[in-house]
DNA sequence: CGACCATTTGATATGGATCAAGCGATGTGG
DNA sequence: CCACATCGCTTGATCCATATCAAATGGTCG
């Protein structure tokens, strides 16, 4: 019924490994020390869950290894993906009690898990910790406003300015491999996976861009997408 | 050269009645009351900018009366606007050292400014006052994600979940005054004036809302609109 | 009343969606 | 090791929702 195939994926018995939450891990004495200390780490295979919309937010997380997606399904099956995370980033900054999204894993994947009940005891007695936690979320927020500059743009805008945030993202290397498919791109810039494919060979053609292989990225011309871009 | 005739505007002798902003008022003792106290009420009048996109962002507001929009000009000169914001709502909650979007009052409005470093020092020592900042912060998050779910959808589906959206935001009631024009709310939506007023049009023959005159919205047919939105 | 501005309505154009098919890489069973 | 199925991606043909261009209507203010 869903009209993205992406969804209907069987798992397999390697994308089950998922782990339970382990409570979080208190160092106690220098506790001033950083978010990442309270957290453990967990494992989570291709296409496993994190979390599900809906869900208690009881957890904040960290990406250490892969890349992670968020995402929403809309009444007619398309998704919206909300973001994705790279190692360092952290995700499941939901306001609420309940996320907003769900969360999955891209890659195979390496994921702090914060007790958000700590966190906030911690913020509670360490200023920085609550510094930290507004200047993340406020990151986010002007990640999410960003993302709102991109839906509005035509395709080719759409797609350089994603080519960009990616190779940023990526040290500002003009190269990157993507960890994402091209479905993943899609429901990120509310465009089909035919437009996206269509447009990047567009870019190639005109030189900005290299298509080694499909998901490996080289920027040939970075003013050239910066000009499509904004 | 810009598209868009908002922005061509003469401004009345009237429109530049811009005060200076004044030193935020402390009280001293009690300080630990509420954000609201120590901000100095501003006045200004329709159409004034309250801030501009990447100026340094060292106040927060607060919207006592009237209306505000938030928004961003893209290099081909059009307009998206990045939030509406009524009595009791908070804006200016940027991330980083200047403002991402500019401001300006869409009604006359009064206005409270509240320097942004007297609420972080106040934030260190207090931290019910940390923790409200997070929640505003948290919230203004989920509202833009709230936003990008808008901007996918279809004519239809965006303009219900505006009408929606505005009249929640009038204590619930089925029936408002919009205080925005329809290029205000084109400019929201990433939509076209004339896609927005055929859109209003159809909702009206189809019964779901009612239209006594252009900014007098009477929603006929919730249930309708909420169906179309999501 | 007349000018101006916001809004609506109409006619046409177009960018991206949809439907459909082909292609290349990867993996699996014979 | 090859034949074949599967999957992700690309390419082609057509359609449609919304943009664009244009004009009419209505409301407000001097």
């Amino acid at each position: 019924m869903l009209k993205n195939p992406v969804l209907q994926k069987v798992i397999s018995s390697e994308d089950v490994e998922r782990g339970t939450r382990p409570a979080a891990q208190f160092v106690s004495g220098r506790l001033g020390d950083s978010i990442e200390l309270m957290g453990a780490p967990m494992q989570f295979a291709r296409n496993v869950e994190i979390y599900g919309e809906g869900e208690q937010a009881d957890y904040l997380y960290k990406v250490v290894k892969g890349t992670v997606r968020t995402y929403k399904i809309l009444n007619d099956g398309r998704r919206q993906i909300g973001a994705f995370y790279l190692p360092g980033d952290m995700f499941g900054l939901e306001s609420g009690a309940e996320h907003a999204f769900s969360a999955e894993a891209i890659t195979n994947a390496t994921v702090l898990v914060i007790r958000r009940s700590a966190l906030t005891a911690l913020a509670a007695r360490d200023n920085s910790v609550a510094r930290q936690l507004l200047a993340m979320t406020g990151r986010e927020l002007a990640r999410v406003q960003n993302h709102i500059m991109l839906l509005i743009q035509t395709a080719q805008e759409r797609v350089a300015g994603f080519l960009l945030e990616m190779t940023d993202r990526a040290q500002g290397r003009d190269e990157v491999e993507l960890p994402m498919s091209r479905q993943d791109i899609a429901d990120y810039l509310g465009l089909t996976i035919e437009t996206v494919s269509r447009t990047l060979t567009q870019l190639e053609n005109s030189a900005a861009i290299a298509l080694p292989s499909s998901r490996h990225i080289v920027l040939r011309n970075r003013g050239a997408l910066r000009r499509l871009n904004s």
